[in-house]
DNA sequence: GGAATATATTTCAAGCCTAAAATATTGAAC
DNA sequence: GTTCAATATTTTAGGCTTGAAATATATTCC
């Protein structure tokens, strides 16, 4: 997961650029056109883009780690678990990848293992014989419950260096990426 | 990957307050009015996170794709070569493992693949045996220079959004979250 | 020099993940 | 009612990822 080029193969062999001005001519016409390539803005958002992959990935590889020490539980089993908790009439499978924005076959296989772990169960859907409906279990409630206490303590401190005010920045900018998107 | 507890079954077992916070104080009212939750401040962290994931992973989404599509590469692929690309001179496997933050075991498999390829070339480095120096070959140095082009647009253009106040405070509070971090 | 320890890398087992193909069922058009 | 497209899920193939164990080489301490 990432990405940083940070510095393209400039100089060499690649055509890339007029090389004089550094403000891109602006290509006018064609669309497929080198368009904001070199321009200061684009290698800020860059720049944006790799610190915004390193944060997540220095958190992620925390709870990732804590997660497994304390509960033997991984991040993607914890996230299904976490939407099951807030649905407990229970959910699609569709609905769970749908929510968790992974692919339909990744869900199937989380949750194969997390109902032989006797954390959740499958039930039919009546009505529509090609659905499942999926649902924690009393010790995937528990269970849950435990881990989601202690979850919110590490991300807590893994953002203790940030204020109200911070949060509230970081919010406002990180809601303009997936435009539209919103979960739950 | 991920984690949104939201809204835990607590009010049971644990003893909550986050202990690094210094300013997790503030829970308001009754000893009650705690509830089944931490502070409002660490529930403003839990959102904050999962923004961070949810913004992560739209972006990482749509780059993966279009890096498939168009050049039938994966995104850990572009990770290396972009690391390689600036260090033109070569870097050991560990430097690879440490400078992207992932573990031995999976750069190796990702250079097995890249090497399959002909876009990398694995070198022993004198002096030490048990160290491997790799590098680009002429033929990765091309292919990563034509998608480090595209991949600087998608960016571009899954930022354009955000102006240059907006990703000055994004750079400014993202880089407070690994604290110490920082690649290259 | 030789033993203990540390470092560099690979191998391994298990799980995550995606895209695409395969199944099964539903719903709509005819 | 049969055909055809859409929907819900699973299966499959290939690749990514980790943590731990295994190898091989270096270094340090006696």
């Amino acid at each position: 997961m990432s990405s940083h080029p940070a510095k393209q193969a400039n100089g060499s062999h690649l055509a890339k650029q007029a090389g004089g001005s550094p403000l891109a001519k602006q290509a006018g016409g064609s669309p497929l056109a080198k368009q904001a390539s070199g321009s200061p803005l684009a290698k800020q958002r860059l720049r944006v883009w790799l610190r915004l992959l390193a944060a997540q990935r220095e958190m992620e590889s925390h709870l990732r780690a804590r997660l497994r020490k304390r509960f033997d539980c991984t991040l993607p089993r914890f996230d299904v678990l976490s939407a099951l908790e807030r649905h407990r009439d229970g959910l699609r499978m569709s609905d769970l990848s749908t929510k968790l924005k992974v692919s339909n076959g990744n869900v199937t296989g989380i949750i194969d293992r997390l109902v032989g772990d006797g954390m959740v169960v499958r039930a039919s859907v009546d009505g529509d014989r090609r659905a499942m409906r999926v649902r924690l279990t009393p010790a995937g409630v528990i269970w849950f419950g435990d881990m989601a206490h202690e979850h919110e303590i590490w991300v807590d401190e893994l953002l203790a260096g940030h204020d109200a005010g911070d949060l509230e920045q970081l919010i406002a900018q990180l809601s303009r990426i997936g435009e539209g998107e919103n979960d739950e």
